[in-house]
DNA sequence: GATGAAGCGGAGCGGCGCTCCGATTAGTAT
DNA sequence: ATACTAATCGGAGCGCCGCTCCGCTTCATC
């Protein structure tokens, strides 16, 4: 027993009890665990069981399905945010900035089940994980699309919350169908954002 | 009372017992009612009861949720179907055709609620939808984008299937936030298909 | 050790999808 | 009109789920 309980610790240690700290940590990894196997959607029994905890245990450390979602994924959302500041220095373009972020956005959401279907899905249950992601990316991504107009890259008038919600569908329900790539029907909504020069062009 | 259940009658009368007629229509406006109010998620036990019948009677006349949802637009989505060819006769382009009957496409899904969310999202219990609209509208979108790319109006390579699915996804989770509108976005990507020359342009 | 509260766990409630089978007709033959 | 039979009906029942609530356990402290 070193003096690990001590507040002159490194650790914050916000949680009090020890085993609450433990059965937190427990019930994150199993979650993790099950949100690969069966999706964000799986059974909170199931991940209570898996923890070795009763659901109450889950209930009280992350009291909506959202908050427990938002935990497992906080530190890619992150990693995604911070991205895109850098891509923004480091990209050739404004736009080839934007089209990474959006292609590092993308791959996120396609690998984890049914994550995208709970983004948009109905509004009641996972509503702080839509608000989560909006904070924490939005900013990101309003500052990725500002920077491609005003570089002319891209045509103004584009709202980035109606781009990333875009996105977010288009990532649904990619499971297990090889004749649907969500990255080409990007690619496209990409093509449409350029500034092909001042006409649209006829439209018929 | 007169000769109605002669098998010489003119008319097919594929159901045999009047009641069961009776009944299958009563769920079938039940069904509408209570889709509109609550959307095709609303539980069938309320359907059942709105229509004045049991469950089991729901369950005989319409196995599977997925075909009492299309029992009830059917008639939407025949007319669907049918208006692809006769724009890509009217319209003044192939390309304008297109536009035209996506948009048809996209009101329709976009004025019930939650039938783009069931059309896409979990692939088992509404796999017959997904099916249905495939098989009846997937030709026609392969038609109209046919004529579109032989027209030279749109660049080669975009897969129907894709398409759809992609518009189909664009339009879940439209209710009620006013900052959604899946109709820009879908033009956004009708301009990404537009052809604007041999080349699409320094995107890196 | 004693003690108080923080934390735990699962029984229980309401809701849902779906099935199954005894009760109820509608239609037919007489 | 009556009897008969098979088609049809209706809802009780089962399993699964989300979520709550409260008596019991265990930790940290004195």
């Amino acid at each position: 027993m070193s003096m690990e309980s001590g507040p002159a610790g490194k650790a914050p240690a916000r949680s009090r009890r020890a085993d609450a700290q433990r059965n937190e940590q427990a019930v994150l990894t199993a979650a993790a665990e099950v949100f690969v196997s069966s999706g964000v959607d799986a059974p909170i029994r199931r991940i209570a069981a898996r923890a070795g905890v009763g659901m109450g245990t889950v209930y009280r450390h992350f009291p909506t399905r959202a908050d427990l979602v938002t935990a497992v994924y906080r530190h890619q959302i992150e990693e995604c945010a911070e991205a895109g500041p850098r891509l923004l220095a480091e990209a050739g373009s404004p736009f080839a900035a934007l089209r990474q972020w959006i292609n590092l956005f993308v791959d996120f959401l396609v690998t984890k089940h049914g994550l995208a279907d709970a983004l948009q899905s109905d509004s009641s249950r996972f509503a702080a994980l839509h608000t989560y992601f909006l904070d924490r990316l939005l900013p990101v991504c309003t500052q990725l699309l500002d920077a491609a107009v005003e570089a002319g890259d891209i045509r103004p008038g584009t709202q980035p919350y109606e781009l990333m919600r875009g996105i977010g569908n288009l990532c649904i329900g990619r499971d297990s169908d090889p004749r649907y790539d969500p990255r080409r029907l990007i690619e496209l909504l990409l093509r449409g954002l350029r500034h092909p020069g001042p006409d649209t062009g006829p439209g018929r």
